[in-house]
Parts: C-alpha cells; sequence; structure tokens
RNA sequence: GGAGGGGUCGCAUAGCCAGGUCUAGUGCGGCCGCCUGCUAAGCGGCUCUAGGGGGUUAUUCCUCUAGCGCGGGUUCAAAUCCCGCCCCCUCCGCCA
C-alpha cells in the first residue's frame, strides 16, 4: 500500500508510476476526491463528538434534574448528527481502503521504463551452455522413460495440472531443498517452519488480496487462505510489531509448499512440471531498514546467483522493466536458468524490493532508537530457489545420451546418489 | 465438543460487581534533570499508537478525535452493563 499524504502532496509520483506501468491513473483521481471528502466529514464528525463529550461530563456533574435533562436532549440531538456522519465516513474510509489496496508500488527511479516483459533487460549471463553430442530431451519425456515421473497418475489424484514423482527424482528434489536451506542458513539466513495457511488479514498484508483473489485456495469455513508464497507468512511474522533497529537486517528463509490457482488456458505453457497448481520453493525474505534496502536486494541476487554457480546450471539475470513489474514490487530481477530439453530459460527465482509497500499494509515498523518515533521497516523477497523448475533446469542439464542424469556434485552428500537411472 | 478462569498504555498488575474527576492508577523498566569523589541510592518531571484541524512547513508546538482482545448493542455517557466472535490457561471428553 502506498502512503496516502505522498498521494495527496505529490499526486504526480502515483500518476507517473500507473503510467510506466502502463496502468490507468483514474484511481489516484478517485482517491484524491474520496480523501478530501473524507477528512471534510470527519473533521465534522469530530466536532459534535467533542461537543457530546463536554455535555456528557457535565451533565455528570449537574445536579439540577430539569437542567440534565435538557441537555440530554441536546446530546440526542447531536447523535442522530453523529450516528449519520460515522456512517458516511466509515463508506468513505472503506472505499479510500480499497482503492488504496488496489495501487500498486511505485518503481524505483532505476526501473528501465518499459511496456511489457519483452522489454526487460538481461543484464548478464553466467556460464557455457552444455554443447550436446545428442539431442536432449525435455524432462516430460525423459521423466515418465525413467520412470520417476508421473503426469497421469498425478492428475488422477487432483486433477489437471498435477503430477507425481517417485524414487530418485524424488529423493533428488527432497536433497535439493535440504541444501538450499542449508545454503541459506551459512549465510546468515534463519530458517522457519511456517503454516502453510494463513488468516485473510495476513494475505492483505502480504499484497496477494484483495488483487489476486482469483488465484489463491480458500477454505470458506474457516478463514483459511493457503500459501501461494512463503513470502506471505513471511511477511505477516511480523505484522504490527515495531523491530529494534539494531536488530535490522532480518534475514529469514522457509521452505513450503505454494498454492496457486492459475487458469491458464489447456496446453499453454503447462506442459510438464513448470506451472503447477501446487509446487515447492524455498524462500528468502529481508526485514530491513530504508536506506540498507538497495544494498540489501544487491546482497539477496548475490545470494540467488551463488546456488545456480554452485550446481552449474547456466543462468541470466534480468531486470523487469515498469511495465513487467510485480504489483508490490519496486524493483525485481529475474533469474533464468537454461533448460536445454524443452529450450527455454525457466524463471527460476525472482528478487524483488518491496521497499514500505507490505510494511505499511502488514503494519511493520521499527524504532532506530529507544523513545525514536517507529518508522515502516523495507522487506524484500526472493525465492531460493523455486522447486520444479530448478529440477527440470538439473534434470534437463545433466541428462546424458543413454538416458540417466547425473547428480550435481553439490547435491551428492544430500541426495546420496550419483546419477538417476 | 463440554465446564471454569483469563485477555487493560514495553513488562507485571489495579480498575469491572455498584457506568461519570479514568485526562486508565501503581510497581518495574526507560528518558531528562537535581543531588553526588565514582557508581548506586534518593528527589522531581516525563513515558503508547493512529488520525483530523490550526500554526510552521526541517523539526518542535497547540488542540481535538479514536483505541482497554475483535465486532455489535444499551445509555446523555461504556475499560466498566448486555450479545456474538477470536485467542490463551486449567480440567473433562474425543482423536492422529
Amino acid at each position: 500500500m502506498n502512503d496516502l499524504r505522498l498521494i495527496r502532496e505529490k499526486p504526480d509520483v502515483m500518476r507517473d508510476a500507473l503510467a510506466k506501468r502502463q496502468m490507468d491513473t483514474a484511481p489516484v483521481e478517485r482517491i484524491l476526491a474520496l480523501d478530501e471528502e473524507r477528512r471534510a466529514k470527519l473533521s465534522e464528525l469530530e466536532t459534535f463528538r467533542a461537543q457530546r463529550n463536554a455535555f456528557s461530563k457535565e451533565i455528570g456533574r449537574q445536579q439540577d434534574v430539569s437542567q440534565r435533562e435538557l441537555m440530554k436532549n441536546q446530546v440526542r440531538v447531536i447523535n442522530i448528527q453523529i450516528d449519520s456522519l460515522e456512517t458516511l465516513v466509515g463508506e468513505l474510509d472503506a472505499q479510500l481502503q480499497e482503492a488504496l489496496y488496489e495501487l500498486p508500488n511505485i518503481p524505483d527511479a532505476d526501473v528501465p521504463v518499459g511496456k511489457d516483459d519483452s522489454e526487460n533487460v538481461v543484464i548478464k549471463n553466467v556460464g557455457a551452455l552444455r554443447e550436446f553430442a545428442f539431442t536432449p530431451q525435455p524432462h516430460y519425456e525423459l521423466g515418465p522413460k525413467l520412470g520417476y515421473l508421473d503426469f497421469e497418475r498425478g492428475v488422477k489424484l487432483a486433477g489437471t495440472r498435477f503430477y507425481v514423482t517417485s524414487g530418485p527424482i524424488t529423493k533428488l528434489q527432497r536433497g535439493l531443498i535440504q541444501w538450499l536451506l542449508d545454503h541459506h542458513i551459512a549465510r546468515g539466513y534463519r530458517e522457519f517452519g511456517l503454516p502453510f495457511m494463513v488468516k485473510e488479514e495476513i494475505m492483505l498484508g502480504a499484497g496477494q488480496l484483495p488483487k489476486f483473489r482469483d488465484n489463491l485456495y480458500h477454505d470458506v469455513e474457516r478463514d483459511a487462505w493457503f500459501v501461494p508464497t512463503a513470502e506471505v507468512p513471511l511477511t505477516g511474522l511480523h505484522a504490527g510489531d515495531i523491530l529494534d533497529g539494531d536488530q535490522l537486517t532480518l534475514n529469514y528463509t522457509a521452505y513450503t509448499p505454494c498454492f496457486r490457482k492459475e487458469n491458464l488456458a489447456a496446453g499453454k505453457d503447462t506442459r510438464g512440471i513448470k506451472r503447477g497448481f501446487q509446487f515447492d520453493k524455498v524462500e528468502m525474505y529481508k526485514y530491513c531498514k530504508p536506506e540498507d534496502s538497495e544494498q540489501e536486494l544487491q546482497n539477496m541476487l548475490m545470494d540467488i546467483e551463488d546456488i545456480l554457480v554452485q550446481l552449474k546450471i547456466p543462468y541470466r539475470v534480468k531486470q523487469l522493466c515498469t511495465g513487467d513489474l510485480g504489483f508490490g514490487s519496486a524493483k525485481t530481477y529475474d533469474l533464468e536458468a537454461w533448460a536445454p530439453g524443452i529450450g527455454e530459460w525457466l524463471e527460476v527465482s525472482s528478487a524483488s524490493n518491496v521497499r514500505e509497500f507490505q510494511a505499511r499494509r502488514g503494519n511493520i515498523r521499527f524504532r532506530r532508537e529507544r523513545g525514536a518515533k517507529p518508522e515502516f521497516v523495507h522487506t524484500l523477497n526472493g525465492s531460493g530457489l523455486g522447486i520444479p523448475r530448478t529440477m527440470i533446469a538439473i534434470i534437463e542439464n545433466y541428462q546424458q545420451e543413454d538416458d540417466w542424469i547425473e547428480v550435481p556434485k553439490v547435491l551428492r552428500e544430500y541426495v546420496k546418489l550419483d546419477m538417476i537411472k
């Protein structure tokens, strides 16, 4: 959520941000109008309330019964005003909140301006693409051929976009998760075990609601929403907190399954394990001081790159342009791993500086020192990594000619296998 | 699922039965000052959050409103009375 005061005082900043994101600026005008009316009515309401408070106090002191009754009647009249103003202000408030919740974050000044993902900027390529002496197979052919990846049974169990892994592929996946977590822990991140469902207010705080309602799984009986990423509970951890300035930056990591209802056209971009309704992910998260968030984004990027370097998977780093930037993000880098079987660069990670956008929604603040005014923290999130796509990259890059897969060296002690066949 | 107890301004508590000097008291912690070889003790003052209005617009300031788990209700007036919900603790039942 953006700062209402900023919009009030410098509406052009917000208009400009929306324009750069290829979005309509009309919501800004609506917010300005609502805000002005709300403040006018609020002022009126508070004046009446002050009057009522004064009268009530006086009634308590007044001994004379008829005087008291006289004043009671005056307050009754005032209360009629208060009631209707309260209703009005409440409605204006709700509309204003809703409008603010729908407004995306303001892109950083150094984010390239562009209309959509075609204008994202590749800022580096790392690792040579492997030269194959044979035609590399896509994972969705090699996996089933080996008997360790089963799409039919996934559909049988849970419907489209689900799959089943088994044997060494499952083991590889488990080892990969373990290795990733250990990697982050070694670099100063604290691991969390988190609920895979959260309350609606936590979803709101993380910026998933109300905007992405259609993409979330929801238990209607219990106000429980399945997390679409560990970023959600990691943001919620400190909702409402006032953190100690000396404790920042907080570096967190967590493994969770992620549940996303993406209603894509059947067959479009859905082949294989790239886009399931459920997938595993190890997430990285930071809470930091505002002045540190840019550097922390770079730190996180290095932490993620180190994973791909160690796995020896060729990758490239893209900076997202304004037109492709996520709703809550001010600046994002995508890391794409090369998958030679399907011949695609796969987004295995996305690292974003969210600045105070989530902190404001979730009311997450810090004090620089005792007695200082609380300020909003900055939050950052990054995948480290998305598991299925990393599995694709491993399987396809490490496949060998007669249908077997080498296990990356760094994973061997975790997977307890050298090869999958 | 059942019975009982609880949720108050960082922490610990009082206030609730008997609605109004509650502008929520007290202790601890913390901040400022005084005193003081040093430290401690002692003494005095201060102490939360959000929002509106006014004055300056860099901060400070004045004033009002709201907040006692959350949401309703009664009343001129609610921490206090009533209803619903949430959470925590104890016991019972049930169940991995």
